[in-house]
DNA sequence: AAAAAAT
């Protein structure tokens, strides 16, 4: 096994045993030197020789199978000498536009590669297949299908890829990869490549693979992806008001959110449009014309924002996308470092943030065993920041106005407009901030204000209703639970909406706040109060925990 | 328990 820490930055591709013709189309796409897995992997393929790859996400896989397999193609001979397998149908459609991508400077005779995937119309594919492409990128039904009409001819192939090489032989895929290999015409090379691999996937690989060179890149400092990780640790019902809250306070051009059913993704797309967001769904219910579409309208940045089911998870490469969202955790660990891996491609920056329930705590845990890297928890960007940000963006918009599109036009009628209204300018000024401010309040943070005066014990003791559901017995009798009423009203400055917090002790309620937070729709997150000494805090955290906030939605007094 | 992959 090579296992290869890491690589002499000299090397180029040159070097590695390239043809002229392909080190030059590397070279257009602005490729310099080989990655680590590149250098490795593309000498091995070269020779012929078996290869079970590893690297990290975004470290050029692709060209490190594609470029030595594409050397070795005989470019007059119109039959598939090249097949690759992918585990999602974008993937397959990448995976065929890199091949052509560093091919085109391959000449002499008709190259072809062609994508064959479901949810495509046939006419084409058969088409297209009738003349012969040397390069064949599938995924597994569609191209079965082919093999059983006897419309695809593999008698000429030379090589067989398994992207995602874990995934596809996992058991929904096993079973049709073991046909596909077993159709492969004898000594044929065989390549398998993931970012991942399981153990017990690992000693599946051996029993298809001829002598391999196994070839796995440690990560190091140089050649690790630079994304900033963390979790927030919340309840299952504040995870939409954390996500807003989130997105308005990351700077992010593309980013993409993870949910774990396909029904979330369409119903998460559709409440963050509602806000304003330029986003759509993406999930393996969509028509394949959807689907490829929405990609394609997040690489042009008609939308920056996409809600996605695992279809997403592997492979997918758009450069611009800086923020992974995990609104559900992954189920299944590898899941976690593929969709990660969606950010920080070739040597970028990117960053990703997960929430997580506290029920939770154990698949964070497993995934962070996994990894070999703690996840740190990060606490939610709180009213101030959000704030923050606002203004942020607000002044950035008032340069570019005042750069770009030259407002003096209305300096007149601002001289009118405060004549004649009749105050000082600071206080026009204001007045039209705060009608420019619209469904996005630039003033937002949370004012706390002490209303101790008014709260007083409820009636008896009461128990909990919730822990005497059947099934969920607990032993509530060494437990007290008590209720104060609160009652604050206009004299004390209270609105409905607004949130109380309380500090408890042993002796009892110590204190309550009352406080609002302008945030759009977001009223389920209560910031903590000012300037508490940092023990209160605590306190009011942990009934915030125990007993729900309690949220004034009508108002006496 | 989810999603993916042929129709």
């Amino acid at each position: 096994m090579t296992e290869v820490i890491s690589s002499d930055v000299s090397v180029t591709f040159a070097d590695l045993g390239l043809p002229e013709s392909l080190v030059k189309g590397v070279a257009n796409l602005g490729y310099e030197s080989p990655s680590p897995i590149q250098a490795a992997a593309i000498p091995a393929l070269l020779q012929g020789r078996d290869v079970l790859g590893q690297a990290q996400t975004g470290t050029g896989k692709t060209a490190a199978f594609a470029l030595p397999l594409l050397a070795r193609i005989n470019v007059s001979l119109n039959a598939p000498q090249v097949l690759v397998l992918t585990p999602t149908r974008e993937l397959a459609i990448q995976v065929a536009e890199a091949f052509t991508s560093y091919a085109r400077l391959v000449t002499g005779g008709h190259f072809q590669v062609l994508p064959i995937y479901g949810g495509q119309s046939y006419g084409i594919q058969l088409k297209a297949l009738s003349r012969g492409p040397q390069v064949v990128v599938a995924t597994p039904g569609r191209l079965m299908d082919h093999m059983k009409s006897g419309k695809i001819n593999l008698s000429r192939l030379q090589a067989l890829v398994l992207d995602e090489a874990d995934e596809m032989l996992r058991m929904g895929f096993i079973d049709d990869v073991t046909t596909v290999i077993e159709a492969c015409p004898e000594g044929r090379q065989l390549a398998m490549f993931s970012a991942t691999m399981p153990r017990e996937i690992a000693r599946l690989t051996q029993t298809y693979l001829n002598k391999p060179e196994h070839i796995k890149i440690q990560a190091t400092a140089s050649n690790l992806a630079q994304i900033e990780q963390s979790h927030v640790m919340l309840k299952q019902h504040h995870k939409l008001d954390a996500l807003t809250r989130l997105l308005e306070v990351e700077d992010f051009d593309g980013a993409i959110i993870f949910a774990r059913t396909k029904a979330a993704t369409t119903e998460l797309s559709e409440k963050l449009a509602a806000r304003g967001y330029a986003v759509a769904p993406l999930n393996g219910d969509l028509s394949q014309q959807q689907r490829e579409a929405t990609i394609d309208r997040l690489k042009k940045g008609r939308i920056d924002l996409i809600v996605a089911t695992d279809v997403a998870a592997r492979g997918l490469d758009v450069k611009r996308i800086d923020l992974v969202l995990n609104y559900d955790i992954p189920l299944d660990v590898e899941a976690y470092t593929h969709r990660v891996g969606r950010t920080g491609r070739a040597g970028r920056t990117g960053r990703a943030v997960m929430l997580v329930t506290p029920r939770e705590r154990g698949l964070l845990s497993a995934i962070e065993r996994t990894a070999g890297e703690k996840i740190p928890r990060r606490e939610l960007p709180s009213g101030k920041d959000i704030e923050q940000s606002r203004v942020q963006s607000f002044r950035e918009e008032l340069v570019k106005v005042i750069a770009e599109e030259d407002p003096s036009d209305f300096e007149a009628l601002v001289t009118e407009l405060q004549a004649q209204v009749d105050v000082p300018m600071e206080t026009l000024a204001a007045a039209l901030l705060r009608m420019a401010q619209k469904d996005r309040p630039l003033k937002v943070a949370a004012h706390y204000q002490d209303i101790v005066a008014d709260v007083r014990p409820e009636r008896g003791d009461k128990r909990n209703p919730r822990d005497r559901k059947p099934g969920k017995r607990v032993d509530t009798s060494n437990i007290r639970f008590e209720s104060y009423r609160i009652e604050a009203g206009r004299k004390h400055g209270v609105r409905a909406g607004d949130i109380v917090g309380a500090i408890v002790n042993e002796a009892g309620l110590e204190k309550a706040y009352i406080g609002r937070i302008n945030l759009q729709d977001d009223h389920s997150l209560v910031d903590l109060p000012e300037g508490m000494p940092k023990e209160m805090q605590q306190q009011l955290s942990k009934v915030r925990v125990r007993q729900q906030p309690m949220r004034l939605s009508r108002v006496t007094g």
